[in-house]
DNA sequence: CGGCCGCTCAACCTTTCGATGGATGCTGCT
DNA sequence: AGCAGCATCCATCGAAAGGTTGAGCGGCCG
C-alpha cells in the first residue's frame, strides 16, 4: 500500500507544541511526508493552493481571525483541490457540522491514538471520509433524534442568547424584529423541551449544540 | 548553565500528539532529558514520587477523572517533590487559581513557542515561578478588579441560574425566598457589570467562575 | 402542483425578572 | 465597645421576557 509516493500533509494549527507533535508522529509513520506546517488559517488556505499537498490537517480553532471551518471551505472551493482532515479538541455538534458543511474529508478529535490518526490520513487521501468514533456517534444521535437539530438560524439565535445578549439586542445584530426572535426561540424551547432562555442554554450546552 | 546534569522532565497528558510534540520540543533542547511520559493524571502521581525527577509538565484536563490540579496538588504535598509546570490550553480564573493553590510553580499556555516553554521548565527547575505573559495578565487584572469574587452563597445561586432553573426553583431548591434569590443575582449582576442572568452566566463562565 | 418546513413579522396577554429599598447577623478593624 | 463592611435574608412594583394566535413568503420534495 504504502509504495512508491508518499502521501505529502500540510499542518495547520496555532499550537507549536501540537505541530511538533504531528510531525513527530506522522514522519515516523512510514508513507507520509509533511511537506510544511503553519500556525494560521490564512497561511494554510494559501500553501494549500500550491500543488504538491494530498491532505490537510486542519486545526478549528485559531488564536486570530479566521476559523479553520472558514479555511476549510475556501480550500475545498477550488478545483482540484486538496483534501482536509479536521483534528480539533472539540467535538460539539456547532463544531462538527461546520466543518462537515465546509467541505471536510474527515473529523478527529485530538486525543486520538496515532495509530488511529495514521489511518484516518490513508482513508482521507484515499477520498473517503474519516469520522473518530465519538463524532461518528454523534452524528448518529443526531439523525436518530432529529428533534434536537437546530436550524441553522436557531443556532445562531441561541449562540448570541447564550453570550449574554438580550432579545432587543439579539434582533439588531441579525436585523430582525424582536418578534421573530421570540419565534426563534420558542421553537428552540419546543426542540429543546425547555420554557426559558436560560435552559435553553443550558441544555444546548450539555448536547454540544452551541460554543460555550 | 546546561552542564553535567540535566534537567528531568516528566510529561503528564492525555493528547498522544502533544506528548509526542512535548517530547520533540524538549529533547531537542539541551540540558533536557525526558524520563516518562504518561497520559493520565494517576499515572503523573505514582512516577513523580519516584526519585530522578526534577519538573513534571502537567495538563489539566484530563479525560478521566482526576483533574490536573489534584495531581498537582497531590505531587506538591510530598516532601522533596518535584516541581510541576502546568501546561494547558484554558487561560480561565478558575484554572489558574486551582493550579497556583494546588502549589504549581507555574502556568503556562500551550500556544506557546518553544524557546518560551523551554525558558519556564529551567525557571520552574531553579525553583523560580513562571508564568505565561497571558496568565500573568490576567492575575493582574483580577488584582486590580476584586469585584469579580463572588461569595460562596452567590456561587450557589448562580451555578444553579446557569443550570437553566428559574428564580423560583433556586428558591425552592435552597430554601429560600424568590425575593432573596432575586437580590443575591442584582449583587451578582453589580459585581460582574452586567444586568440580566444570561450575561451573567456567559460572563462567569467566561471567568471561569462556574462549572459549564 | 400542493404540502411541508424554515424564516419572517405583528398584536395581545401573562408570567417572570430586575430595580429599589430595607432588615438582620457575623467579622474584623480601630 | 463601636462601627464599617459584607453576606444573607425578605417585600413591593414597573419593565422585560415568555406564550399564544395568526399570517405571509420562499424553497424542497413526493
Amino acid at each position: 500500500m504504502n509504495d512508491a509516493a508518499p502521501i505529502r500533509l500540510l499542518l495547520a494549527d496555532d499550537h507549536p507544541v501540537v505541530r511538533a507533535g504531528l510531525r513527530a508522529v506522522l514522519e515516523t509513520e512510514p508513507g507520509f511526508a509533511v511537506v510544511a506546517d503553519v500556525p494560521t488559517a490564512e497561511e494554510a488556505v494559501t500553501l494549500a493552493a500550491l500543488p504538491g499537498v494530498d491532505v490537510v490537517l486542519m486545526d478549528l480553532r485559531f488564536g486570530g481571525e479566521m476559523r479553520g471551518s472558514q479555511a476549510t471551505a475556501a480550500i475545498t472551493a477550488r478545483p482540484g483541490a486538496p483534501r482536509v482532515l479536521v483534528l480539533t479538541t472539540y467535538d460539539t455538534d456547532a463544531d462538527i457540522l461546520a466543518a462537515i458543511e465546509a467541505g471536510a474529508t474527515g473529523y478527529l478529535l485530538k486525543d486520538a491514538p496515532p495509530e488511529e490518526l495514521a489511518a484516518a490520513v490513508r482513508t482521507a487521501a484515499a477520498g473517503k471520509s474519516a469520522l473518530a468514533p465519538a463524532v461518528a456517534l454523534r452524528l448518529m444521535d443526531r439523525m436518530r433524534d432529529p428533534a434536537v437539530a437546530l436550524s441553522r438560524r436557531e443556532t445562531e439565535v441561541l449562540q448570541l442568547v447564550a453570550d449574554g445578549l438580550s432579545n432587543a439586542e439579539v434582533s439588531k445584530r441579525l436585523f430582525l424584529s424582536q418578534a421573530t426572535v421570540k419565534s426563534h426561540l420558542v421553537h428552540i424551547y419546543a426542540k429543546l423541551g425547555v420554557d426559558s432562555r436560560t435552559a435553553a442554554v443550558a441544555a444546548a450546552t450539555a448536547r454540544g449544540l452551541i460554543r460555550r
